[in-house]
DNA sequence: AATATCCGCAACCGCTCCGAC
DNA sequence: CGTCGGAGCGGTTGCGGATAT
């Protein structure tokens, strides 16, 4: 049954490391390389739990880590793949050679999240706060939908405006873990890649150059405009991008697939329109002071799907 | 000079996933 | 098949130095 405990956890040493312990793990690593780390411990001659030691030397006695000031150009990448997926700072740190999750996770909590705040912009979502507040307040402000379309759309659309832990857009389709580690690393090369097309030094200059946080000054302008749609940061994206809608309905595979059986061809017609609806509400959303939203695309178009479906729709979920 | 407050960072905590037993 | 540890991750805490009063 299980393994032995790693290590006596009451009686192993905790807190600041000494230059003494630094060197036993310095000099039993450079003696038998790292492998199992429950064993560096007793062979290194150190009472620390494995687990402390493996964090002390990914995070601070690596050879190849940087231990010097964040240059802007790493700041502006930060920024950018913190807009595109949220915090994962290990998948950050991989595109920052000599950096660690924790160096980065450390420095967007004291220092870049307060500069994003000082220029307005809000570092969850990476807009400007003034246009989150009036986000909210539309969201707020809601008509209850009173289906599960409205519901998942409000779902989906709040956790592209809040990555958080959030995986790949439908969670109901099975999804092994490389296809996610995936989907976030193209992610990040896309980031990357829109970070290398636009001018360095657009970012701070134009933004702390206008307390108002108005939507022509924040880092949602760095992006490729031709790149794929990104609510983080108010991407857009042309029609044709690769998101599916109806994958987006297909969040609810039964309904999905009552509705395929009631109707196919309905399914589709509605399915496109709806993409093509909320798409073009997103590209409102994003030329700003438009009076139309993002959500108020969907709510059409929800309106509409209940009008096609009512006998699949309107007894189950109206409450 | 003494004390309070702020800030940065190292380390820990708790969780998930996977594989060993 | 269930339990447990290893590994990895993101979130949080607490210490120590810097700065303000």
């Amino acid at each position: 049954m299980g393994r032995p405990p790693c290590c006596d956890k009451t009686n192993v040493k905790r807190g600041l490391w000494t230059p003494e312990e630094d060197a036993k793990i310095l000099a039993y690593v450079s003696n038998h390389g790292i492998g199992n780390w429950t064993l560096v411990p007793k062979k290194a001659g150190l009472n620390r739990c494995g687990k402390s030691c493996r964090l002390r030397w990914t995070n601070y006695l690596r050879p190849d880590l940087k231990h010097d000031n964040f240059t802007p150009q790493e700041e502006e990448l930060i920024i950018n793949l913190h807009a595109a997926i949220g915090s994962r700072w290990s998948l950050i740190a991989k595109r920052l050679p000599g950096r660690t999750d924790n160096d980065v996770k450390n420095y967007w909590n004291t220092k870049l999240r307060k500069k994003l705040m000082n220029m307005g912009i809000d570092p969850v979502t990476h807009k400007p706060v003034s246009q989150v507040l009036s986000d909210l307040g539309s969201i707020n402000g809601l008509p209850s939908t009173g289906n599960q379309i409205g519901l998942a759309a409000n779902k989906d659309l709040m956790n592209n405006m809040l990555p958080t832990r959030t995986e790949p857009s439908n969670p109901m389709v099975e999804q092994t873990q490389e296809e996610q580690a995936q989907f976030w690393e193209n992610q990040v090369q896309y980031q990357v890649l829109a970070s290398e097309c636009v001018q360095p030094n657009v970012v701070f200059s134009e933004a702390a150059s206008s307390s108002s946080s108005s939507s022509s000054s924040n880092l949602t302008q760095l992006s490729s405009p031709q790149q794929s749609y990104n609510c983080h940061n108010s991407q857009i994206t042309p029609c044709s991008s690769s998101f599916d809608w109806s994958d987006f309905l297909h969040g609810d595979s039964i309904m999905w697939s009552e509705m395929q059986q009631c109707d196919p061809q309905r399914v589709m017609s509605s399915s496109e329109a709806f993409g093509a609806v909320a798409c073009g509400a997103s590209m409102c959303e994003g030329r700003s002071n438009s009076g139309d939203s993002f959500v108020d695309g969907i709510l059409d178009r929800d309106s509409e799907i209940r009008a096609a479906f009512p006998e699949l729709l309107d007894d189950a979920f109206d409450y």
